[in-house]
DNA sequence: GCCAACGTTGGC
DNA sequence: GCCAACGTTGGC
C-alpha cells in the first residue's frame, strides 16, 4: 500500500464537497509526473491526504482513498470542457485518472507553514520543496504517519 | 535539439 | 492580484 498527497483547490473541490458526494474521479491533471503517478503507480485502497491549495490557509484537510483502478479522463474528449485536450485519440489516450474516495475530515487543517517547520522530521517530502507545483505526488509511510500524528 | 516565449500553478 | 518557478510549445 502506497500513500500520496493530492490537491486541489476548495473553490473548485473541497474535501466538504468530497464528504458530500462520496467519491470523485480526479479528472484534469495535465501534468505528466502527475498523471504518471496516477497511471502506473496508484492502487486500489492506497492512502491519501486531502490537501487545500490556493486559499487561505493551504494545508491538509483530510483523508480519501483511491477506490478505482485507471482509466482515461473523460473530459479530454470533451470539447466543451476546460479540460480539453484535442491532441489526445480516444484510441490512445493522453491524461488517466483514478476516483477517490472520502474517509474522514481531520480535526484540524495541518497547514503548509507547519509541515515547513517540521521539515527536519518529514525529510524528503516533494510538498515543501522549493517551486514545487505537482499536484499529485507521493508520499511515504513515515511521513503519513507522522502527519497524521500532529492532528 | 536548443531555447525564447508563453501559460499555469500556487504561495503570499 | 502579483509574481517566481517551471513545464510546454514551436520556430529555427
Amino acid at each position: 500500500m502506497k500513500y500520496w498527497l493530492m490537491k486541489s483547490e476548495p473553490e473548485e473541490f473541497s474535501i466538504d464537497a468530497l464528504a458530500k458526494v462520496g467519491r470523485e474521479p480526479w479528472s484534469g491533471v495535465r501534468n505528466y509526473q502527475a498523471r504518471n503517478y496516477m497511471m502506473k503507480d496508484m492502487k486500489v485502497g492506497d492512502g491519501i491526504l486531502f490537501y487545500h491549495s490556493n486559499t487561505e490557509i493551504p494545508g491538509v484537510v483530510g483523508l480519501a482513498e483511491v477506490v478505482s483502478e485507471t482509466y482515461p479522463d473523460p473530459s479530454q474528449f470533451k470539447k466543451k470542457s476546460d479540460y480539453y485536450d484535442p491532441a489526445s485519440k480516444p484510441e490512445q489516450p493522453r491524461w488517466w485518472l483514478v476516483d477517490v474516495g472520502f474517509k474522514r475530515k481531520l480535526a484540524r487543517t495541518i497547514s503548509l507553514d507547519e509541515l515547513k517547520a517540521k521539515s527536519e522530521q518529514l525529510g524528503d517530502f516533494a510538498l515543501t520543496q522549493r517551486g514545487n507545483r505537482l499536484s499529485v505526488l507521493p508520499v511515504t509511510a513515515a511521513q503519513w504517519k507522522f502527519i497524521l500524528s500532529l492532528e
